[in-house]
DNA sequence: TCAATAATGACAATACATTGACAAATATAT
DNA sequence: ATATATTTGTCAATGTATTGTCATTATTGA
């Protein structure tokens, strides 16, 4: 039952705009998400040295087509370009990351994996494929294209 | 169309076990929206003195039927117990919330709002009902469902 | 072309969150 | 009932992220 969350202070309301509430509780439960998922990827990751703060960086790169800066990473993942800077810096000095040269912009370099950083990123596919896998073997195709076209029709909102 | 962001890595992949780069897409892309609707929730609450760290608290009490424990907030917006205690430890210094005694537990209070809790509540509903009912209406309302039930598959699997 | 606007790097201050640890309270299983 | 495991409050250390500011570089539009 979906409606199910709906507290005292709300359900007043619900039937004038069940979609609303819907709504607010959609954005609670993707909060909610957000903090499990991390906390998956940090356990997920433990052995090999990796922070959320770190994979997630990793992660929009490897899934990025063109090539990142640092700003270009930060608006990926929803963050502000300050904290993608420090974590790049620090990856960077790791060995993990290089700024490479970027044709289109004299000062804002692009973040590409190093040799290291792509031994990382394989040894992050051994463990994070069978999650995904394991985790989407129940769920229709169809509901995960549902759910990404919506997820990514509100980032067109609050863009 | 959904692959558009898969990249050269990927790419290779995606044929024999597309589900996996759709989930691992709508991972980051979950990421985005998150850091979005924060961005989203402080823009919209700047007047009221809130930030997202407490407009987050007072949600998941309002959408909450039985009553929050700190623990129980956090496990709600998924977060860690002390971040939420840190911060409803503040918000009762400042007279929004109120620890009230909980029948079911000795030490673990009930955290209320307060009466200026309250009113704040309700300016916050002023300004945050116009923003869901906007966001939402050219989405259908099975869209909506579809993926807050998928939303809370996941959740299961990660608890 | 050139002026106005936006994006970026850099630095600092502050807010927010996680992790670890330990004692006290509660829940569970036998 | 009672031992065991889990949950909770608390404190500390550390990591992560936001906000604000300013100079510099790109982009846009007239």
């Amino acid at each position: 039952m979906i409606g199910r969350f709906v507290g005292p202070f709300l359900r007043g309301q619900s039937l004038h705009s069940p979609k609303r509430v819907l709504f607010l509780d959609l954005v609670l439960t993707l909060f909610r998400l957000n903090g499990l998922l991390i906390a998956e990827g940090d356990a997920m990751t433990k052995d090999l040295g990796l922070t959320h703060a770190r994979w997630k960086v990793i992660g929009a790169i490897a899934l990025s087509n063109a090539g990142l800066t640092v700003p270009g990473i930060a608006r990926v993942l929803g963050q502000s370009r300050q904290a993608v800077q420090r974590i790049t810096d620090v990856m960077v000095a790791d060995g993990i990351l290089v700024y490479t040269d970027n044709p289109k912009h004299k000062r804002s370099a692009l973040v590409t994996l190093s040799e290291q950083g792509q031994d990382t990123y394989t040894l992050l596919r051994e463990v994070q494929d069978p999650w995904a896998i394991e985790n989407t073997e129940d769920i229709p195709i169809e509901e995960l294209e549902t759910t990404l076209r919506l997820i990514r029709r509100l980032i067109k909102k609050f863009n």
